[in-house]
DNA sequence: CCAGTTATGTACCAGTCGGTACATAATGTG
DNA sequence: CACATTATGTACCGACTGGTACATAACTGG
């Protein structure tokens, strides 16, 4: 039997993730990786094959977990409840490097659009699963729950971005509020 | 008497913000650069100082024009269709390259927030301003002219999002037709 | 036509990038 | 205890990064 693995895969794939969300795919280099990580080069060559398909691991898992947030705050029969919901688990519940950090997928679309087409296209499939989920929230509430998700949508994109601009936690909480005051004033 | 100055500086600039805007910061290198604005390397140095410098001049320089347009399209007493001429003239009136790259300033915020926190918040600045016009557009028009303009400028950061995503021009009209809509019945 | 001044072209620099080769260490099985 | 197997540490690689030094070219005023 061989020698065993001294590394917890999970937790380095973690540490990976956070760092590719904060920094994005470009400037985080190999060495601060392997820091994070804590394991050599060797290891890491092994377990995950290249800096590349870490990063779209690390893209997959937060895509998922972004999601988990999304079912695990649902409130039935209140699709405006289950996106104040998302919003507040999402922005408020978490610890600030998160919220500075914004949404993963949207600052991979934005970093490596013109960069890398192929990670960008993943980064939007994801985006629209998490959209997808949102049409599913609205059917049979609205008219139109591609186009609510949509809007939804556009507003999680927008309040990522102000996120990422280090707005303070009430210019924050004004703009979901008064976002959201206008979805529920036009349903 | 010198030697003069054999290329046109507003040329160059023009050339490099084209490529910084596309590619961003990071993934856009000096061989790049000196290509698509057609100088030698020392011509770079004595006209920009610095990758630096040009990167931070470039984006002042998209983001006066953004608010040219946004001056430019502005309707008199009427707010929403000042919006509607903006999202109009920054999508829909240009090359289609220009609505996948974006704006400049959105995807500088994501890309360097924390990487280069600096040029970060020179972005976060100049779309600052950006929101400040849009407070005055809607001056003596809204109860709270301030929360009007952060909406619209959360819209506008989403849609940047979704253009650079390369999303159908079919969709991004329907983004911007019913997010207008939408404020339009709030107002 | 020469001198002074500035622009341009090019060779070069140290540092970093992601990735590989290979020797060594640690294990279970015979 | 030797062996096969696999994980780990490390030296190394060519390619590329942004930036500098310096020789040369092009111009004008004397």
């Amino acid at each position: 039997m061989p020698r065993p693995i001294e590394f917890d895969r999970d937790r380095a794939r973690n540490a990976a993730m956070k760092l590719f969300w904060r920094q994005g795919y470009t400037a985080t280099s190999l060495a601060q990786l392997l820091e994070s990580m804590k394991i050599g080069r060797s290891s890491f060559y092994a377990a995950f094959t290249d800096k590349r398909s870490l990063f779209i691991e690390c893209l997959e898992l937060f895509a998922e977990r972004t999601r988990e947030i999304l079912e695990q705050g649902h409130v039935p029969q209140q699709p405006l409840e289950t996106a104040r919901a998302f919003f507040e688990n999402t922005t408020f519940a978490v610890p600030r490097w998160r919220v500075d950090a914004g949404c993963m997928m949207v600052n991979t679309i934005l970093e490596l659009s013109d960069v890398d087409a192929d990670l960008s296209r993943r980064a939007t499939v994801c985006l629209a699963r998490i959209e997808q989920t949102f049409v599913w929230v609205f059917e049979h509430h609205v008219d139109d729950p591609r186009q609510a998700a949509s809007v939804v949508m556009t507003l999680n994109k927008g309040i990522r971005v102000s996120s990422r601009a280090r707005a303070s936690e009430a210019e924050l909480r004004q703009v979901i509020s008064s976002t959201l005051s206008l979805l529920d004033r036009a349903a």
